[in-house]
DNA sequence: GACCAGGCACATC
DNA sequence: GATGTGCATGGT
């Protein structure tokens, strides 16, 4: 018996529906929620932008300009807040250098080099920047965060010890390149891991459980 | 009150 | 190269 991860992809979007993500409502609104929700609830997320779309700051002009302490404060309720703060400028300088604040600019880049760029900004990590390419650039580049580990790790597709590459590869080289699938399929994961595949408990009610065939176990 | 959340950089061995 | 630690608010 075997299956393959698009017939997850297909089983995980007949149960749960589309997801419509990122939830943000502009690639600048994404890139800053990208970074926000690095280790954080997403719910702690939406207030901090809340915050800078209410002081109209949400633009990469007016968010570089502002020094690191005002936008700690704005953006505390997302946690971390003064190490975000300046995670946040150090993207706000590299756009506004680099691009002059031209986002449409900035993701016409190639995928590769613009993925290199991200990653050279102190705070964006891997997931951030392919957060960043995928959801707010349209860029076909998978995403791998903690529930992805989680989730494909307890049911046996991959270590508990796999890096961040060899997971995303592992969708990469078994998928055809469509941002489409890229996007629904990492969103889905997440909404899994929200509901089943928390760190505690461990797998309660594992939905793969019951769509997989023989061999889909939950059980770390 | 403890534990957790859509990471990342840095220190130390 | 592997392993450990700081960062911080808000919900369960």
């Amino acid at each position: 018996m075997s299956y393959s991860l698009l017939n997850v992809y297909d089983w995980l979007l007949e149960a749960y529906g589309r997801q419509g993500w990122w939830p943000g409502d502009s690639p600048l609104e994404i890139m800053v929620g990208a970074v926000l929700v690095q280790n954080t609830a997403w719910k702690n997320v939406e207030k901090a932008i809340a915050h800078l779309a209410d002081a109209a700051l949400l633009d990469p002009h007016a968010l570089n300009a502002l020094d690191a302490e005002e936008l700690a404060e704005l953006i505390r309720p997302a946690g971390y807040y003064r190490l975000k703060a300046k995670r946040l400028g150090n993207l706000m300088r590299y756009v506004v250098e680099a691009y002059d604040g031209d986002l449409d600019a900035m993701f016409a880049v190639d995928l590769e080099t613009l993925r290199e760029e991200l990653l050279a900004v102190n705070g964006i990590g891997p997931e951030t920047a392919d957060s960043i390419l995928l959801y707010a650039g349209g860029l076909p580049t998978f995403v791998v965060d903690t529930y992805t580990h989680r989730i494909l790790a307890r049911h046996g597709w991959i270590d508990f010890e796999a890096g961040y590459y060899e997971i995303k590869d592992h969708f990469e080289s078994a998928l055809a390149e469509d941002v489409a699938l890229y996007n629904e399929f990492h969103a889905l994961l997440v909404r899994v891991g929200h509901h089943h595949c928390r760190k505690t408990p461990k797998c309660e009610g594992c939905p793969l459980e019951e769509m997989l065939p023989e061999g889909g176990r939950c059980d770390a």
